[in-house]
DNA sequence: TATGAATGAGCATTCATTCAT
DNA sequence: AATGAATGAATGCTCATTCAT
């Protein structure tokens, strides 16, 4: 009798160790075997999971992107403004998880350059959080049904840029100071 | 006695079919060969003018990141405040050009990962072009000494986060919808 | 479960294809895909077993030369002078296993030129056939103590001085030649 | 009006930087554009001398070979058996010179084992020396007509064996030792 | 299910060779 | 005669992929 496997949670396993090594030494860098070592497998595992390298990555990127836009794992907002502040700041690059998501996005990002699919899937993801974030705004009574969308995407624009600089010069961007800056921006627009 | 050749040149004109190619299928993809096609010569010419692949690709990266910095090519400045506005305005993902600049910029990122000195080149790269905003910002009169570093990286942010967007979603954000929302946030700072 | 290999045994098989190569092409002529067609295998396959061409050659070398010092496959010797003799004359060119061994030295030699791992393998190994026939020269009581590495070298020297020639001049040198020549030389010595 | 070169001395000039660096790396490392270099020269000097490479390697191999045949550099005989044990002491290894020649000697026995032509230049030079030797054994009255060859022969082998020793162990073997050691085996050959 | 041996296409890289100047 | 830019075939090597066990 074969041991059964949770197929999901397996995928998920792999592909955790896959964020880990694009992290750590870039995608370009990536070996399908070091990504079974990382998990703790050996090769046959990968190709049992899924059918080819760029499935593998597909995937990696699309539970990297799905994770940011999770409230999972969140502290319990108490008001649609405190949550929407969560949210913004989730995209600042304050611990190893947040800088492995924006290593794993840019990853991502450079692999779309040459796979429709995978700038779909990335345009997509974009646009759901964005999404998330107008509702926010919208329910924290910062701006109209029309005025939302564009409010949201200054608030994403600004908690990326700093993230983007946070990643070029780490040295310069300790967690606080990413905070500091985001809000100094952000807590007019907040204001109305 | 053979042909003289303009070694820096040359050198610029392989690194531009090599930053073409990245933009159009990703570093992932890129090899010698195509970026030798590309460029109109043979493989042995790219081992002739850089000893391997990643000398190459860091000299891509480099002439990409200089150019960002330099002013040659804007159009005249007639105020600090204008030639301000006109490099932080360069940072948006309004042509085929700057396009390529960050699709450049996000290839290097991605390689930076594994390979310390790239990190390095990218973080000098970004401090240099951020030194150059704070001296504007300076001479704008919009702040202080103690101040203009933080103004300036805010106004980075702001650009970087909304080029970042548009990379992400090219269909959300033409050029002019780009400008739009970067003045929406940086226009009350720029107004102290 | 995949197939066990024999590790070893493996990399003696594609070793044996390599220094069958070498004595047939010269080394300089061998190129990894040639050694795998000539093992039966793929290239891929020598990449398993060796890290790189380099160590191919090494253990190549490594096994020819423990394969002389050896007294595997020799003929049982009644007394250690027989032993000696047999020792001496196993240095001649007289089959096409002892040209192997032979071709295979002479590229050693040829890469050791630039390569000071392999200089110094050569060396040691040299250094232990050396031993083996200082004690049997001890042994047969040709030579006491302070003596017997002297008139094994003068032993080792004469026949492979005679080998030498038979690879310059193989039609001068038939098998029995050599043996006679050998047998002229130390014949003197081994009475004493 | 050309420069006027003596083609036959810019040869020499070039073989020798090749046999230099075919002692001090190997055969196989041996690059034409290093040879150039080694001779001060570019390489489109060795494709005026040279048809190519393989043709470099011919003549620097018979050069080689010519020199140890050759008399010229030897001190004066003042009888045939002085002659006949220099010619034979020439063979060993006691000094830069003739390291590099037993180094182009075996890179050239490397090279022969797949190129026809290579080793029949190799076992006529090899003969022309027996022959030599032989001529002078006739000379010193050690042996007669019939015999000469064979005594030819046997000094030479010796002379041969301890060289390849001394090649592999140098440390072992320094110039003294050697000659020592040859003599120690072809004085009672040379007492006839 | 999991292993890891084996494949082989594809890559960067080397380098002899050509040739315009 | 000499240069060195340019070529491109050939090589070592990597690694995603396959598959027998």
């Amino acid at each position: 009798m074969p041991k059964i496997v949770d197929i999901d949670e397996r995928r998920a396993e792999l592909a955790a160790a896959a964020a880990q090594l694009i992290a750590r030494v870039g995608v370009g860098a990536v070996t399908l075997r070091e990504v079974a070592a990382e998990a703790g497998w050996t090769t046959g595992v990968l190709t049992h999971y899924f059918a080819d390298k760029r499935e593998l990555l597909l995937f990696t990127f699309r539970s990297s992107m799905a994770r940011r836009a999770a409230t999972r794992g969140t502290r319990a907002a108490r008001s649609p403004l405190e949550a929407l502040v969560q949210s913004v700041e989730r995209a600042l690059v304050v611990d190893e998880d947040s800088r492995r998501h924006w290593m794993v996005m840019i990853a991502c990002s450079a692999q779309a350059a040459g796979d429709r699919e995978l700038a779909d899937a990335q345009r997509d993801a974009y646009r759901e959080f964005r999404g998330r974030v107008t509702e926010l705004v919208e329910r924290s009574g910062i701006a109209g049904e029309e005025e939302a969308m564009a409010v949201a995407e200054r608030l994403i624009a600004v908690a990326d840029g700093i993230a983007v600089q946070a990643l070029f010069d780490p040295a310069s961007w300790p967690a606080r100071r990413q905070v500091v800056a985001l809000h100094a921006i952000i807590d007019p627009i907040l204001a109305g």
